[in-house]
DNA sequence: AAACTTATGCGTCAACCGTG
DNA sequence: CACGGTTGACGCATAAGTTT
């Protein structure tokens, strides 16, 4: 399957994934970044730049892509600012069992379950395609010319849409995996505090 | 080894939204 | 308001993993 070539010759491995390439430039970044640690990069302007982490990286080069901005906000670059796949507020599933998960599932799939599609109403009802759809030839060789190419659009739309999820949802993951090395220095870095304020107050 | 389950990706449909 | 882009939902195919 991870071999499957895809019907235009290309593969996606084609693309350059901007989270494993390497970094061209760094131009004027706030960021945290110590030593022996991941950190985060973050843009003052919130505008795209390429960006470098050590560790678990973030690295963002290309329009279109999943950035930071000084807010700590993940969110997409679209021309029309609409930020897809919410990320949903913790404590909504997490705490859930196994079986309350489920049920939750469910409950939600009906909430979000659309009307079956006209092909589907039809075929239930057992009407065969085509039957009956009069028309002219020459609107008939239109429409499905037009048909055609709106699938091939859809289909390249769909392809593109999946690859900017895929790359979103590791940018959280490497977000995550960012946060839990800071919060565990931080964790540290209080505990060593600690220790050194208790030996000043016994001097 | 066969049967079953899970994971992943694809194509399509439909809904929504922005734009001209 | 028609049109096109985007994306969630769905069904399907296939590979990989697990169980019998």
């Amino acid at each position: 399957m991870e071999g499957m070539v895809e019907e235009n010759g290309t593969s996606g491995s084609a693309e350059v994934d901007p989270l494993s390439s390497p970094i061209s430039a760094v131009s004027s970044v706030q960021s945290v970044i110590q030593a022996n640690q991941q950190s985060v990069i973050q843009s003052a302007t919130g505008s795209i730049q390429p960006v470098l982490t050590k560790g678990n990286v973030i690295l963002v080069s290309k329009p279109n892509s999943v950035i930071q901005t000084t807010s700590g906000q993940l969110q997409t670059l679209q021309s029309n600012g609409r930020v897809p796949w919410q990320v949903v507020e913790a404590g909504s599933d997490d705490s859930l069992s196994n079986e309350e998960e489920g049920g939750v599932r469910k409950k939600r799939r009906e909430l979000l379950t659309r009307r079956p599609s006209y092909r589907k109403i039809l075929n239930d009802l057992g009407v065969t395609q085509n039957a009956g759809m009069g028309g002219s030839p020459i609107m008939g060789e239109d429409q499905a010319r037009k048909r055609e190419m709106r699938l091939l659009k859809n289909r390249e739309a769909a392809r593109e849409c999946r690859r900017k999820k895929k790359e979103y949802i590791k940018c959280l993951e490497n977000r995550v995996a960012v946060l839990e090395n800071q919060n565990k220095a931080l964790i540290e870095e209080l505990k060593s505090l600690k220790e050194l304020y208790c030996q000043q107050k016994q001097e």
